[in-house]
DNA sequence: CAAGTCTGTGGCATCGTTGCCACACGAGAG
DNA sequence: CTCTCGTGTGGCAACGATGCCACAGACTTG
């Protein structure tokens, strides 16, 4: 390929450019590249050597406009700093690449303003489908109204009108309880950033029934509203012990959470699980490395991303069959930080 | 906005179509939306009812073309999955939105054609400018004919030809390595993933030039070099410690290594520090949390991508200016993974 | 030998925007 | 009364690629 010539203001190779060097028309040239039609096999030799000579890459978005397609999809999440969401692009990516797609990420920083900006900005480019961790049913309603695909992947607002890629929130959450129930524990507190979310309100319905079911009377103040981070999760938890009635296990409702207890357990110096048991929502690295491991529901971030686009890639094949809710499996993963509760 | 037409194709509204609606001409449309020339007041309101009536969002892509301007980056990382690069990579998004870009993103998964393809993608749709994890001097060679501005971050092969952002690897891995020996260590391992990359080689240079400086005899069989996972490098870190003359100290270079020489030890049953001292290069949230804490390199990710954002920026902003290498900061976290050497 | 088929090529409209240009109209100046 | 000017509007040619259509030869077929 040639480099650039010196100086001159190095306008990219078209099509124009290329018929130009090989003395055919564009129609050719366009022939010539894409393999549809015909080309007499010499011309096909001359175009593509003029087209490597100019080093010329097809203007996507040029094809696009034209052929009325797009090959890219538009992917919003809420935290690329967490894990989670970061396991999940990945998972998404992965498929993403196998099929062709290119892939515009947004992370929306929680902030609605932000989703629906990105929103807007996926229609703009007429992305071919969206894969969200909605905040709120907005942004489905949004993109569904302007006809783009969705798949809303971890939460779910939009159940029944577009795609949706979950775990069994309020069944693990229940099995997670059910758990502590077993081991004796009966003031077991669930410390959870909000319920408004199906993956929070879920995990809430959850924790509420196996109780209920176990017969335990459900104690209003043990479900405890910790904020976004971890330093909150970490004084609603000292707060929480600091209780004359306090709890003698916690189940957090996700991994950020969990952290903010693992550390306020370990600054007030109790012994896990003698004096507390945890468990979480959620198993990050640092559960299986800390002594004693922390028992958590293990959900496979990255299967959930692939999982997302293959339903897209059949939404978008298919846009009008009915909307799917895919139910992938967990685990709850047990591990040394639970055991029945210390005699008081 | 209103519905759209069921049963009906519900192709998206054009510009054509706010026109024909408000009855006025493209021309004056098009200068109603943008704001730019002259148009009568009622005549712009009528316009922007009209458009939103119609869900009007104006194609991205056509705009892109016509004004041969395109706000888009792309970004090729190599593994989103290892929380390095998911913080690099939310350290690019949050200063490419801010900035009103959107953002393209690659996870290459270490695979060259697959960086490649990546490549060529970002100059299929024009990208802005690219921010890359460079897995050879390839991507950046190629962008560079292609005439799009390039920021390597976290590794360098192009240093010169085009702006860079790092930290100063062989000059930190010196120090760690210092705190070893100041400890007492002799025989310190170095296991590393590949000495190929600006990362893995001036990390091996600065843990040479400590040993070189403190009068201490480099033993080339204590430099390991483990594979890629975590279970090589368990494998590895077994191997090693089965030896006669095993080390008495490892230093590992990443955070992937790191979680493999950990867990190697507790799988040997190793009392880290006492038979074993552990440090790390990055720093990653277990090893502030496992007992003792690791000992470890910690450089901000999240802040070299938001750097590489504003340089790639400026770069955009002024093509013909010579490149420019950030070198960014980065701390030794001590903790208490360290001490001195067992006597034998 | 006329009619039809097959191969190969170029012309041109089109995708959705933008922005230059021309033009129309009313007001104010000479 | 003409001339200029400021305002407001529409026509039209791009941007880069594609694909329909027409057409030109070469060849087969009845």
């Amino acid at each position: 390929m040639a480099e650039p010539a010196l100086g001159a203001t190095a306008r990219r190779a078209t099509l124009k450019d290329v018929a130009h060097a090989a003395g055919v028309s564009q129609s050719t040239t366009s022939r010539a590249m894409s393999g549809e039609g015909y080309v007499a096999e010499a011309v096909r030799q001359r175009v593509l050597a003029a087209a490597d000579e100019l080093g010329y890459v097809p203007h996507a978005m040029a094809r696009s406009l034209r052929k009325q397609v797009n090959r890219s999809i538009g992917v919003l999440v809420s935290d690329l700093r967490n894990t989670f969401y970061a396991d999940l692009a990945a998972g998404i990516a992965s498929r993403a690449r196998s099929q062709g797609y290119t892939m515009m990420l947004v992370d929306d920083e929680g902030l609605p303003d932000v989703e629906q900006g990105a929103a807007e900005a996926f229609v703009a480019t007429r992305a071919a489908g969206v894969i969200v961790t909605p905040l709120s049913a907005a942004v489905s309603t949004y993109l569904l109204k302007q006809n783009i695909p969705v798949v809303e992947v971890d939460r779910q607002f939009s159940a029944g009108r577009c795609d949706g890629v979950i775990i069994d929130n309020a069944e693990i959450a229940k099995r997670m309880t059910d758990h502590l129930v077993d081991l004796g524990h009966s003031r077991i507190a669930l410390l959870i950033d909000e319920t408004n979310w199906t993956t929070g309100g879920e995990r809430l319905a959850g924790y509420r029934r196996s109780l209920r079911e176990s017969g335990i009377a459900a104690d209003p103040s043990l479900v405890v509203s910790a904020g976004w981070g971890v330093d909150d999760a970490r004084q609603a938890t000292v707060d929480m012990l600091a209780r004359r009635d306090h709890p003698t296990a916690v189940f957090a409702a996700n991994n950020v959470l969990a952290e903010g207890v693992w550390r306020a357990a370990s600054d007030l110096g109790l012994r896990i699980p003698d004096d507390l048991s945890i468990v979480s929502f959620d198993d990050t690295q640092w559960m299986s490395m800390v002594t004693p491991g922390i028992t958590a529901v293990s959900q496979d971030a990255v299967a959930l991303g692939g999982t997302a686009m293959d339903r897209l890639l059949e939404r978008i094949e298919n846009p009008d069959a009915d909307a799917v809710t895919v139910v992938l499996d967990s685990q709850i993963r047990p591990r040394g930080s639970t055991s029945g509760p210390r005699r008081l």
